[in-house]
DNA sequence: GCTTGACTTAGAGCGCGCTCAAAGCCGTAG
DNA sequence: CTACGGCTTTGAGCGCGCTCTAAGTCAAGC
Protein backbone atom coordinates (compact mmCIF):
# COMPACT_ATOMS: atom_id res chain seq x y z
CA UNK A 1 0.00 0.00 0.00
CA UNK A 2 1.45 3.62 -0.95
CA UNK A 3 1.42 6.33 1.17
CA UNK A 4 -1.42 7.90 -0.79
CA UNK A 5 -3.66 4.95 -0.21
CA UNK A 6 -2.88 4.78 3.14
CA UNK A 7 -4.06 8.12 3.50
CA UNK A 8 -7.10 7.51 2.04
CA UNK A 9 -7.68 4.39 4.72
CA UNK A 10 -6.56 6.07 7.77
CA UNK A 11 -7.89 9.60 7.18
CA UNK A 12 -4.63 11.21 8.06
CA UNK A 13 -2.92 13.48 4.81
CA UNK A 14 0.26 11.34 3.37
CA UNK A 15 1.97 15.30 5.04
CA UNK A 16 0.94 13.84 8.12
CA UNK A 17 1.64 10.21 7.71
CA UNK A 18 5.39 11.23 6.59
CA UNK A 19 5.45 13.78 9.79
CA UNK A 20 4.29 10.93 12.34
CA UNK A 21 7.46 8.70 10.82
CA UNK A 22 10.04 11.43 11.21
CA UNK A 23 9.15 12.01 14.97
CA UNK A 24 8.96 8.14 15.07
CA UNK A 25 5.04 7.87 15.97
CA UNK A 26 4.93 5.36 13.29
CA UNK A 27 7.72 2.63 12.14
CA UNK A 28 10.07 3.67 9.77
CA UNK A 29 8.13 1.97 6.66
CA UNK A 30 9.83 -0.38 4.11
CA UNK A 31 10.53 1.22 0.91
CA UNK A 32 9.89 0.23 -2.64
CA UNK A 33 12.87 -0.41 -5.52
CA UNK A 34 12.07 3.55 -6.33
CA UNK A 35 12.01 4.83 -2.46
CA UNK A 36 8.52 4.80 -1.97
CA UNK A 37 6.41 3.86 1.16
CA UNK A 38 5.03 0.42 0.75
CA UNK A 39 2.84 0.06 3.92
CA UNK A 40 1.41 -3.27 5.40
CA UNK A 41 -2.14 -3.22 6.13
CA UNK A 42 -2.06 -4.03 9.79
CA UNK A 43 -0.29 -0.50 10.43
CA UNK A 44 -4.22 0.92 9.87
CA UNK A 45 -4.73 -1.18 13.56
CA UNK A 46 -1.66 1.14 14.96
CA UNK A 47 -2.68 4.45 13.65
CA UNK A 48 -6.33 3.57 14.93
CA UNK A 49 -5.21 3.42 18.44
CA UNK A 50 -2.80 6.05 18.13
CA UNK A 51 -6.20 8.32 16.72
CA UNK A 52 -8.01 7.25 20.08
CA UNK A 53 -5.12 8.35 21.97
CA UNK A 54 -5.30 11.64 20.31
CA UNK A 55 -8.95 11.78 20.89
CA UNK A 56 -8.58 11.07 24.56
CA UNK A 57 -6.17 14.20 25.07
CA UNK A 58 -2.80 12.54 25.12
CA UNK A 59 -0.01 14.47 23.92
CA UNK A 60 2.40 13.36 21.20
CA UNK A 61 5.34 12.64 23.62
CA UNK A 62 3.57 10.59 25.47
CA UNK A 63 2.03 8.61 22.25
CA UNK A 64 6.26 8.62 21.94
CA UNK A 65 6.92 6.72 24.76
CA UNK A 66 4.73 4.28 24.57
CA UNK A 67 5.40 3.59 20.79
CA UNK A 68 8.95 3.62 22.26
CA UNK A 69 8.33 1.06 24.51
CA UNK A 70 6.38 -1.09 22.72
CA UNK A 71 9.34 -1.17 19.88
CA UNK A 72 10.93 -2.39 23.09
CA UNK A 73 9.00 -5.56 23.33
CA UNK A 74 7.41 -7.55 25.78
CA UNK A 75 9.43 -6.41 28.54
CA UNK A 76 7.49 -3.30 28.56
CA UNK A 77 4.06 -4.43 28.79
CA UNK A 78 4.23 -3.68 33.07
CA UNK A 79 5.05 0.03 31.77
CA UNK A 80 3.04 0.43 28.90
CA UNK A 81 -0.23 -1.09 31.07
CA UNK A 82 0.68 1.86 33.53
CA UNK A 83 0.94 4.34 31.17
CA UNK A 84 -2.56 3.55 29.70
CA UNK A 85 -4.13 3.16 32.95
CA UNK A 86 -3.05 6.55 34.43
CA UNK A 87 -4.11 8.38 31.01
CA UNK A 88 -7.75 6.35 31.21
CA UNK A 89 -7.40 8.33 35.09
CA UNK A 90 -7.31 11.23 33.34
CA UNK A 91 -9.59 10.73 30.41
CA UNK A 92 -12.52 9.63 33.43
CA UNK A 93 -12.04 12.79 35.11
CA UNK A 94 -11.61 15.13 31.62
CA UNK A 95 -15.16 13.26 31.14
CA UNK A 96 -16.67 13.88 34.25
CA UNK A 97 -15.79 17.95 33.75
CA UNK A 98 -17.40 18.18 30.36
CA UNK A 99 -20.48 16.15 31.24
CA UNK A 100 -20.61 19.17 34.50
CA UNK A 101 -19.95 21.56 31.85
CA UNK A 102 -22.40 20.22 29.33
CA UNK A 103 -25.27 20.34 32.38
CA UNK A 104 -24.04 23.88 32.97
CA UNK A 105 -24.45 24.53 29.21
CA UNK A 106 -27.88 22.87 28.96
CA UNK A 107 -29.28 24.96 32.03
CA UNK A 108 -28.16 28.12 30.13
CA UNK A 109 -29.91 26.87 26.76
CA UNK A 110 -33.27 26.41 28.81
CA UNK A 111 -32.69 30.07 30.38
CA UNK A 112 -32.55 31.42 26.52
CA UNK A 113 -35.82 29.18 25.24
CA UNK A 114 -37.78 30.42 28.18
CA UNK A 115 -36.42 34.00 28.27
CA UNK A 116 -37.20 33.84 24.00
CA UNK A 117 -40.77 32.81 24.62
CA UNK A 118 -41.31 36.01 27.44
CA UNK A 119 -39.92 37.80 25.13
CA UNK A 120 -40.92 41.68 25.02
CA UNK A 121 -43.84 40.50 26.40
CA UNK A 122 -42.53 40.08 29.73
CA UNK A 123 -39.92 42.48 31.45
CA UNK A 124 -39.03 40.72 35.07
CA UNK A 125 -36.34 37.99 34.28
CA UNK A 126 -36.40 35.18 36.76
CA UNK A 127 -33.36 36.66 38.69
CA UNK A 128 -32.68 33.10 40.29
CA UNK A 129 -31.90 31.96 36.89
CA UNK A 130 -28.97 31.79 35.08
CA UNK A 131 -28.76 35.30 34.14
CA UNK A 132 -27.11 36.79 30.49
CA UNK A 133 -26.99 40.71 30.36
CA UNK A 134 -23.83 42.10 31.76
CA UNK A 135 -21.81 45.01 31.87
CA UNK A 136 -20.39 45.79 28.13
CA UNK A 137 -18.31 42.39 27.41
CA UNK A 138 -16.37 42.42 24.80
CA UNK A 139 -16.61 46.66 23.91
CA UNK B 1 -10.64 44.10 43.38
CA UNK B 2 -7.10 44.06 41.86
CA UNK B 3 -5.60 41.75 39.09
CA UNK B 4 -3.81 40.10 41.01
CA UNK B 5 -6.96 39.46 43.64
CA UNK B 6 -8.56 38.37 40.72
CA UNK B 7 -5.90 36.00 39.21
CA UNK B 8 -6.09 34.20 42.37
CA UNK B 9 -10.16 34.02 43.13
CA UNK B 10 -10.50 32.95 39.01
CA UNK B 11 -7.79 30.73 38.70
CA UNK B 12 -6.42 32.23 35.44
CA UNK B 13 -2.74 34.14 35.32
CA UNK B 14 -2.79 38.20 35.31
CA UNK B 15 -1.02 37.65 31.95
CA UNK B 16 -4.16 35.46 30.63
CA UNK B 17 -6.04 38.40 32.27
CA UNK B 18 -5.26 41.42 30.69
CA UNK B 19 -4.70 39.09 27.31
CA UNK B 20 -8.52 38.01 27.48
CA UNK B 21 -9.23 42.19 28.32
CA UNK B 22 -6.90 42.70 25.06
CA UNK B 23 -8.94 40.62 22.43
CA UNK B 24 -11.95 41.33 23.84
CA UNK B 25 -13.30 37.68 25.73
CA UNK B 26 -13.26 40.25 29.00
CA UNK B 27 -14.89 43.83 28.94
CA UNK B 28 -12.04 46.62 29.67
CA UNK B 29 -11.76 47.24 33.39
CA UNK B 30 -12.35 50.01 34.87
CA UNK B 31 -9.03 51.55 35.87
CA UNK B 32 -8.37 53.36 39.41
CA UNK B 33 -6.64 56.93 39.64
CA UNK B 34 -3.72 55.17 39.06
CA UNK B 35 -4.21 53.07 35.96
CA UNK B 36 -4.73 49.86 37.56
CA UNK B 37 -7.84 47.47 36.77
CA UNK B 38 -10.40 47.75 39.38
CA UNK B 39 -12.66 44.56 38.61
CA UNK B 40 -15.88 44.10 40.07
CA UNK B 41 -16.20 40.44 41.58
CA UNK B 42 -19.31 40.14 39.41
CA UNK B 43 -17.00 39.29 36.71
CA UNK B 44 -15.96 35.92 38.31
CA UNK B 45 -19.05 34.58 36.70
CA UNK B 46 -18.70 35.46 32.98
CA UNK B 47 -15.11 34.46 33.32
CA UNK B 48 -16.56 30.93 35.23
CA UNK B 49 -18.85 30.49 31.40
CA UNK B 50 -16.14 31.37 29.94
CA UNK B 51 -13.88 28.54 31.53
CA UNK B 52 -16.89 25.84 30.87
CA UNK B 53 -16.80 27.11 27.24
CA UNK B 54 -12.79 26.62 27.11
CA UNK B 55 -13.24 23.04 28.97
CA UNK B 56 -16.16 21.96 26.33
CA UNK B 57 -13.50 22.85 22.91
CA UNK B 58 -14.86 26.10 22.15
CA UNK B 59 -12.27 27.98 20.36
CA UNK B 60 -11.57 31.85 21.54
CA UNK B 61 -13.23 33.17 18.16
CA UNK B 62 -16.69 31.95 19.14
CA UNK B 63 -16.60 32.55 22.55
CA UNK B 64 -15.33 36.27 21.12
CA UNK B 65 -18.86 36.49 18.84
CA UNK B 66 -20.83 35.30 21.82
CA UNK B 67 -19.32 38.06 24.15
CA UNK B 68 -19.59 40.90 21.18
CA UNK B 69 -23.21 39.30 20.82
CA UNK B 70 -23.89 39.77 24.24
CA UNK B 71 -22.00 43.38 24.52
CA UNK B 72 -24.44 44.28 21.77
CA UNK B 73 -27.44 43.84 23.95
CA UNK B 74 -30.96 41.70 24.01
CA UNK B 75 -31.51 41.56 20.61
CA UNK B 76 -28.86 38.83 20.32
CA UNK B 77 -30.47 36.52 22.57
CA UNK B 78 -31.64 34.12 19.63
CA UNK B 79 -28.23 34.23 18.01
CA UNK B 80 -26.56 33.38 21.06
CA UNK B 81 -29.15 30.85 22.43
CA UNK B 82 -28.46 29.13 18.35
CA UNK B 83 -24.64 29.71 18.98
CA UNK B 84 -24.63 27.81 22.31
CA UNK B 85 -27.40 24.76 21.13
CA UNK B 86 -24.73 23.99 18.10
CA UNK B 87 -22.04 23.97 20.77
CA UNK B 88 -23.78 21.43 22.67
CA UNK B 89 -24.17 19.30 20.12
CA UNK B 90 -20.60 19.39 18.98
CA UNK B 91 -20.11 18.59 22.85
CA UNK B 92 -21.96 15.81 22.93
CA UNK B 93 -20.72 14.29 19.87
CA UNK B 94 -17.46 14.48 21.25
CA UNK B 95 -18.35 12.89 24.26
CA UNK B 96 -19.94 10.12 22.60
CA UNK B 97 -16.21 9.72 20.99
CA UNK B 98 -14.84 9.99 24.36
CA UNK B 99 -16.55 7.25 25.83
CA UNK B 100 -16.31 5.11 23.01
CA UNK B 101 -12.18 5.78 22.81
CA UNK B 102 -12.64 5.32 26.86
CA UNK B 103 -14.38 1.64 25.98
CA UNK B 104 -11.87 0.92 23.89
CA UNK B 105 -8.71 2.13 26.22
CA UNK B 106 -10.72 0.27 29.18
CA UNK B 107 -10.63 -3.45 27.42
CA UNK B 108 -6.97 -2.57 26.12
CA UNK B 109 -5.49 -2.58 29.15
CA UNK B 110 -7.80 -5.61 30.39
CA UNK B 111 -5.66 -7.32 28.11
CA UNK B 112 -2.55 -6.05 29.70
CA UNK B 113 -3.56 -7.05 32.96
CA UNK B 114 -4.72 -10.52 31.85
CA UNK B 115 -1.07 -10.78 30.06
CA UNK B 116 1.00 -9.64 32.67
CA UNK B 117 -0.50 -12.81 35.14
CA UNK B 118 -0.04 -15.40 32.55
CA UNK B 119 3.52 -13.53 31.86
CA UNK B 120 6.31 -16.11 30.65
CA UNK B 121 3.99 -18.88 32.11
CA UNK B 122 1.98 -19.35 29.20
CA UNK B 123 3.11 -18.55 24.65
CA UNK B 124 -0.21 -18.64 23.92
CA UNK B 125 -1.77 -14.97 23.79
CA UNK B 126 -5.41 -14.91 23.23
CA UNK B 127 -5.43 -14.03 19.20
CA UNK B 128 -8.85 -12.76 19.64
CA UNK B 129 -8.30 -10.44 21.71
CA UNK B 130 -6.83 -6.79 21.74
CA UNK B 131 -3.01 -7.73 20.22
CA UNK B 132 0.35 -5.26 20.80
CA UNK B 133 3.29 -6.54 20.03
CA UNK B 134 4.05 -4.90 16.44
CA UNK B 135 6.97 -4.48 14.41
CA UNK B 136 9.14 -2.03 15.53
CA UNK B 137 6.87 1.16 15.85
CA UNK B 138 9.00 3.94 16.56
CA UNK B 139 12.37 2.32 15.99
C1' DG C 1 13.69 59.41 51.11
C1' DC C 2 14.07 54.93 49.41
C1' DT C 3 13.03 50.28 48.58
C1' DT C 4 9.80 46.85 47.38
C1' DG C 5 6.50 44.83 44.78
C1' DA C 6 2.38 44.87 42.20
C1' DC C 7 0.87 47.04 38.58
C1' DT C 8 0.96 49.30 33.41
C1' DT C 9 1.91 48.91 28.12
C1' DA C 10 3.28 46.97 23.49
C1' DG C 11 5.15 43.42 21.50
C1' DA C 12 8.12 39.24 21.16
C1' DG C 13 8.44 34.26 21.99
C1' DC C 14 6.90 29.59 22.79
C1' DG C 15 5.00 24.70 22.63
C1' DC C 16 1.97 22.02 20.13
C1' DG C 17 0.58 19.59 16.09
C1' DC C 18 0.54 19.79 12.02
C1' DT C 19 0.92 21.73 7.00
C1' DC C 20 3.16 23.18 3.21
C1' DA C 21 7.09 24.56 -0.02
C1' DA C 22 10.94 23.54 -2.97
C1' DA C 23 13.43 20.77 -5.72
C1' DG C 24 13.86 16.59 -7.60
C1' DC C 25 13.00 11.41 -8.91
C1' DC C 26 10.19 7.60 -10.83
C1' DG C 27 6.90 5.05 -13.63
C1' DT C 28 3.00 4.70 -16.44
C1' DA C 29 -0.31 6.49 -20.25
C1' DG C 30 -0.72 8.52 -24.57
C1' DC D 1 9.50 10.64 -26.13
C1' DT D 2 7.14 13.30 -23.21
C1' DA D 3 4.04 14.78 -19.93
C1' DC D 4 1.84 13.82 -15.76
C1' DG D 5 0.87 12.58 -11.16
C1' DG D 6 2.52 10.83 -7.12
C1' DC D 7 6.16 10.08 -4.61
C1' DT D 8 10.92 11.55 -2.07
C1' DT D 9 13.65 14.81 1.21
C1' DT D 10 14.70 18.77 4.47
C1' DG D 11 13.23 22.51 6.50
C1' DA D 12 10.25 26.52 6.90
C1' DG D 13 5.68 28.35 8.24
C1' DC D 14 1.27 28.53 10.57
C1' DG D 15 -2.80 28.90 13.86
C1' DC D 16 -3.82 28.51 18.51
C1' DG D 17 -3.61 30.05 23.17
C1' DC D 18 -1.17 31.69 25.96
C1' DT D 19 3.32 33.38 28.43
C1' DC D 20 6.84 36.27 29.13
C1' DT D 21 10.02 40.47 28.58
C1' DA D 22 11.27 45.23 28.88
C1' DA D 23 10.76 49.54 30.46
C1' DG D 24 8.30 52.23 33.19
C1' DT D 25 4.62 54.06 36.94
C1' DC D 26 2.73 54.10 41.41
C1' DA D 27 1.66 53.36 46.57
C1' DA D 28 2.71 51.65 50.85
C1' DG D 29 6.13 50.40 54.52
C1' DC D 30 10.53 51.18 56.85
Amino acid sequence: MKIGDLAKRSGLSAHTLRYYERIGLLPYADRDRSGQRDYDASILEWIEFLRRLKTTGMPIRDMLRYAQMRADGDETFAERGALLREHRERVRTHLADLEACLRSLDKKIAFYGKAKQRKDADDGLPKNDDEDTAPRPGA
